[in-house]
DNA sequence: CGTTCGATGCACT
DNA sequence: GTGCATCGAACGT
């Protein structure tokens, strides 16, 4: 099978292009520990100052930064004092954009997967295949990503994605979840017959 | 099934 | 001081 790296020119696009497109990529992260990869099965993208829910609503700060930057860097960033949150920037230089990523089914490592979330406290039902990357919180636990991933280049080092011809064959598009501004915009795909989708609207 | 709520760090006002 | 792009346990139905 083919393992080609997403080139930059794939994330220097419209975001919902790329967000569409990201449904059915791969998610690799070699780390200390053992290398952990999966399918990415749900996304959301965030737009622009003009997108309330999006980090750069407020126009330029410390934190936001990178999604002003290079397309194809990672934004990873602390969640409710507990969670690194893992997006990949789109656009273009000046464009403040990117795609969260929320959900993976499980492709390589699942073992180390499985004691990265059970040392973080999770459940022995929440590290079954469906649930084990199943909310953006819990995959970058499996990944073992944290805020040390920010800003990285995922052209160059041990956190990339790549296409092995696993593409979705239906992407559906829902509202964003988990948000208290901004639910009007429908910038969640999923993969429609996915079982490792998070939150309640798996379907259409 | 459903809803509520505490944990927890830090950027931003 | 306030408010999160969350998670999972606890509780009510």
């Amino acid at each position: 099978m083919s393992r080609r790296r997403l080139p930059r020119s794939f994330y220097a696009r419209p975001t919902l292009d790329v967000a569409r497109d990201l449904v059915g990529m791969v998610l690799v992260h070699r780390a200390d520990g053992g290398t952990a990869a999966g399918r990415i099965v749900e996304v959301e993208a965030y737009i622009g100052e003009d997108d309330p829910a999006c980090h750069a609503a407020p126009g330029l700060t410390a934190r936001n930064a990178p999604l002003y930057g290079t397309p194809g860097l990672a934004y990873v960033y602390l969640n409710y004092g507990l969670h690194s949150l893992m997006n990949v920037v789109t656009e273009r230089k000046g464009q403040p954009a990117a795609v969260l990523i929320r959900a993976l089914e499980p492709l390589d490592g699942l073992p180390i997967m499985q004691r990265r979330r059970t040392a973080a406290g999770a459940p022995p039902h929440r590290v079954t295949p469906d649930t084990i990357c199943q909310g953006p919180g819990n995959l970058t636990v499996a990944l073992a990503i944290t805020l040390a991933q920010n800003r990285a280049d995922l052209q160059k080092g041990t956190l990339f994605l790549e296409d092995r011809g696993l593409s979705a064959a239906r992407v559906v598009w829902t509202p964003r979840i988990g948000i208290r501004v901004g639910t009007d915009r429908h910038w969640r795909a999923i993969d429609a017959v996915s079982r490792a989708v998070s939150g309640r609207a798996r379907t259409v």
